[in-house]
RNA sequence: GGCCCGUUGGUCAAGCGGUUAAGACAUCGCCCUUUCACGGCGAAGACAGGAGUUCGAUUCUCCUACGGGUCACCA
């Protein structure tokens, strides 16, 4: 039975890599037929954050990935909690110690400080002064109180391959490893220990993680060798960097999943997006739920080279799960968006709904694309020139005023009713459709690129506002040819 | 700096000894159209460099360059 888990420290909001390493170890699980643990890692007592361990639940929630096991629903393998497994720990670190295979360490935080800083980079690490403290001496600093963490013994010579299911053969040289700690001063195990022991409590069978761990996995197998338990299968993932090539951070944009989701981005789209950051699937398709996914992933799909997150790429994941949404889920997601601009009540949803879906690609850009419709916009009267349209100034100012008067009556106000009245002008004075539509929309609007056309608009402003802003329109015109005239 | 890993168009990437080196995003052009967007069609754009191995290297090996990761009582 395939069982992966995703363990992440309750330090902060969801990294979207992060968020990746969760989904890959949920979609090998589901492809396997397996199981998907969550764990939470809080063994680093001074970096925990409130909050955090929420913000993970509700992010897994959010993109859909269901675990079989964790710290809310429980399973065999409980608790699910570092911190509430605590005493679990030191019997192992103490088994090890009496094999001679780890050792009792007094040294200080001072010393080991300075350890670091009177060897210039030469020496790696600790310089394993309390290896071989002669036992008596060992119980004396026991017997005392004094405090200590427990180091493991490494072997001195020597190297040790092992596979990852992504990078293959890894070799590393001994001489590379320190004597790690096991467990600390405050009695909480490393993260480099918790994990293996829980890791084989938990019968975890793929571990995976980050490809910084790579570096580190050796010191993984050798403790795995120490207990002589069985090594998991390491499926190491390529990091995911920002545009300038180094590691992801706000300085690239939103990196937190809640962030991303706060700019209008949808959650689908985000899981597709990352799904397809570092894995490809053997045929080209792009778009993919989460249940296609956990069909078809599969390990050798994974590349080994780090990939550049691109919001551009997402921007285009995210239009295409909003054009795919069903009307009525659209018009209730940009809801709040629509309210912050008009207010209640929102003059036309349903009509903003079908104009705005097919064209924005993140919930942020609806304000200022829907401004206009709440505040008259000042513009240039050049705006009504438009070489496409056979529209100019003067045209503008001759047909404004007849589509003033065509509208001014009009009941009801509807978009088929105004949609035929106008075209209705059109075909009566002779003149092409954009040759109307164009000045209607500019004196409208007052800008050159709107959400939907002339009619929708008229529609969404209303019969008042829209023969107010004609007027507006007409007379600025008139004004202008006056002043033209005069010179 | 030591060690580990990586390197196909601007980005994501297919490729796993013989290909006109896919596809997607972005860019540009054309079409559709009352603008824009959507949609459709098309264009430009890549194997980091050098040695080998081989009849033949993007693919295998080595070196160089560049990039990244890691060297904690953090995870």
């Amino acid at each position: 039975m395939v069982r992966t888990r995703y363990a992440p420290s309750p330090t902060g909001m969801m990294h979207i890599g992060n968020l990746r390493t969760a989904l890959y170890e949920y979609l090998i699980a589901r492809s396997l037929g397996g199981r998907f643990i969550l764990r939470i890692e809080d063994t680093d007592q001074e970096r925990l954050v409130d909050g955090a361990v929420d913000a993970i639940y509700k992010t897994l929630r959010a993109v859909g990935l269901r675990h079989d096991e964790g710290p809310d629903i429980g399973g065999q393998y409980g608790p699910y909690v570092q911190s509430e497994r605590r005493r679990l720990y030191r019997p192992y670190a103490e088994q090890l110690v009496r094999e001679g295979k780890a050792y009792y360490c007094f040294c200080t935080r001072e010393r080991l400080e300075q350890l670091k800083a009177t060897a210039p980079g030469e020496v790696v690490g600790y310089d394993r002064h309390c290896r071989d403290l002669p036992s008596g001496e060992v119980q004396r600093l026991l017997d005392a109180g004094t405090a200590c963490v427990i180091r493991q013994k490494m072997p001195l010579s020597g190297s040790k391959t092992f596979q990852d299911a992504v990078y293959g053969a890894i070799t590393v040289d001994n001489r590379e490893l320190e004597d790690q700690v096991l467990l600390k001063s405050d009695g909480f195990p490393t993260y480099n220990f918790a994990n293996v022991v829980d890791d084989h409590l938990m019968a975890i069978t793929h571990v995976v993680r980050g490809s910084e761990y790579l570096s580190s996995t050796p010191k993984y197998n050798l403790l795995y060798d120490a207990f002589g338990w069985q090594v998991p299968t390491y499926v190491h993932l390529p990091l995911i960097i920002g545009k300038d090539g180094r590691k992801l951070s706000k300085r690239h944009g939103a990196t937190s999943f809640e962030a991303l989701v706060q700019e209008g981005y949808l959650p689908e789209a985000i899981v597709n997006t990352i799904a397809l950051l570092g894995w490809c699937p053997k045929d080209n398709r792009e778009l993919f739920s989460l249940d296609e996914l956990s069909a078809i992933f599969s390990v050798d799909g994974i590349s080994k080279s780090p990939s550049v997150f691109d919001y551009d790429k997402l921007a285009w994941f995210n239009g295409e799960y909003i054009r795919a949404m069903p009307a009525g889920r659209f018009q209730a997601w940009i809801h709040p968006a629509l309210t912050q601009v008009f207010g209640e009540p929102v003059p036309e949803p349903a009509l903003l709904a079908e104009l705005l879906q097919p064209r924005i690609s993140r919930l942020a850009e609806i304000p200022e694309m829907v401004r206009f419709l709440t505040a008259r916009q000042p513009y240039e009267l050049d705006l009504f020139s438009n070489k496409k349209n056979k529209a100019s100034p003067e045209s503008a100012a001759r047909i404004l005023p007849l589509l003033y008067d065509a509208l001014a009556g009009l009941a009801p106000w509807t978009r088929q009713a105004v949609h035929d009245r106008v075209m209705a002008l059109a075909a009566g004075q002779e003149l092409k459709t954009g040759q109307v539509m164009w000045p209607l929309r500019i004196a409208l609007s007052g800008q050159a690129v709107t959400p939907g056309g002339a009619i929708e608009i008229a529609v969404i402003l209303g019969r008042d506002e829209s023969l107010a802003r004609l007027n507006i329109a007409l007379e600025r015109l008139a004004g202008a040819s006056a002043e033209k005239g005069d010179a």
